[in-house]
DNA sequence: TGATTTATGGAACGATCAGTCAAGAAATCA
DNA sequence: TGATTTCTTGACTGATCGTTCCATAAATCA
């Protein structure tokens, strides 16, 4: 944690800010309707320091997708038990749901489209996939049931699902009740 | 099928092929990312003739949105008995990965995004996913299988995470296999 | 035929797009 | 201190954006 003193003009802005308003604003209105000029806005950050940081717009558009890959995975990895990829689910459905719009996953509701386009984002979004089956198996895995990877990959499909139908605007209770009994049908026989 | 002649001067444009053209456009770059230029371009259309026709941007999207959810609908409804399920899914799963591009599914995979921003996407959109659990529900109660709404909400799950996985570039064979081995597990029981 | 209606072809609109550049400011290094 | 490095500020670029307009063309209607 020591902070290594880097030479020159010290940066003027916070660098997590920047990039949870950014997100924010790709995950509202995706990679294609958000602007530099939106970007600037929410961040505050001029558009020379934008681009001297990030590259470019795609390079803002991935730093934000590893943050908030990072934060779910952070929030997987913090349950476990009976109950754990439910409880999970829940707070995933909270986060598509949002405060004020429902907004969906930034990678599977906005990186989609992108990935046609950007090879990086089609890349990240792969590896993402790969490591939310392994890590939903993991979790069935360590639970004791049987066909781990089926049931894994099937709970990821309903995460997947999860999301379109928020970001499609089909109320919060609905899909939750929705994730609650396609879990319930996943564990039988376990 | 009666051709009631219409006043003025006939359209010199295939209309099928325009809805066609378009559709193709779109489902490979998503809304936001499909110029007007673009359409243009593959359709053959005139930039007057497109707004006459359809309104705005908006109006040609929600057009071939239209079209393929009526193709997808019929693909499903042509199949019955049992494995029907199955079938329409590796259908569906040829149509997203496409000759050239794996491009997903045209509603999950770009509507989603700009469902954000265009109402009248969303609202399809969401009546879409409605119809989509309820065709595959009837399925399995017709197959005589128990919590059908729930298996067949889960089905659809799993063609919304095939589409997404596609797009992601995840191997053909691989989500087929995930789709087969998801939905024999749907069906245990049954 | 002449009036009306609809569609075409292409130019044109202001706005916005992603990205760049140069001059100056603020830090460390020797 | 003076050289070097990094970041900020804000103007600026050419290209492209979605949309509109208008003169002309091709059909039906009376």
């Amino acid at each position: 944690m020591s902070v290594p003193k880097r030479r020159g003009r010290p940066r003027a802005f916070d660098e997590e800010q920047v990039l949870e308003r950014a997100m924010a604003a790709f995950w509202e209105k995706g990679f294609a309707e958000t602007s530099i000029a939106d970007l600037v806005a929410t961040t505050g950050l001029e558009r020379a320091s934008l681009y001297a940081t990030y590259g470019d717009k795609a390079g803002l558009y991935m730093a934000t997708l590893r943050r908030y890959a990072e934060a779910m995975a952070a929030l997987f990895s913090a349950r476990s038990g009976e109950g754990g990829v439910e409880a999970f689910m829940m707070e995933a459905i909270a986060l598509y749901a949002g405060d004020e719009v429902p907004r969906g996953c930034l990678l599977s509701s906005t990186a989609a489209v992108a990935a046609q386009e950007v090879p990086r984002v089609r890349d990240f979004l792969s590896d993402v996939l790969e490591q939310t089956d392994a890590g939903m198996a993991a979790f069935y895995a360590t639970a004791g049931a049987g066909e781990a990877e089926t049931r894994g990959a099937l709970a990821a499909a309903v995460m997947h699902s999860c999301a379109l139908r928020i970001r499609a605007g089909r109320p919060r209770a609905e899909v939750e009740a929705f994730a609650r009994q396609a879990l319930a049908l996943i564990g039988q026989a376990a």
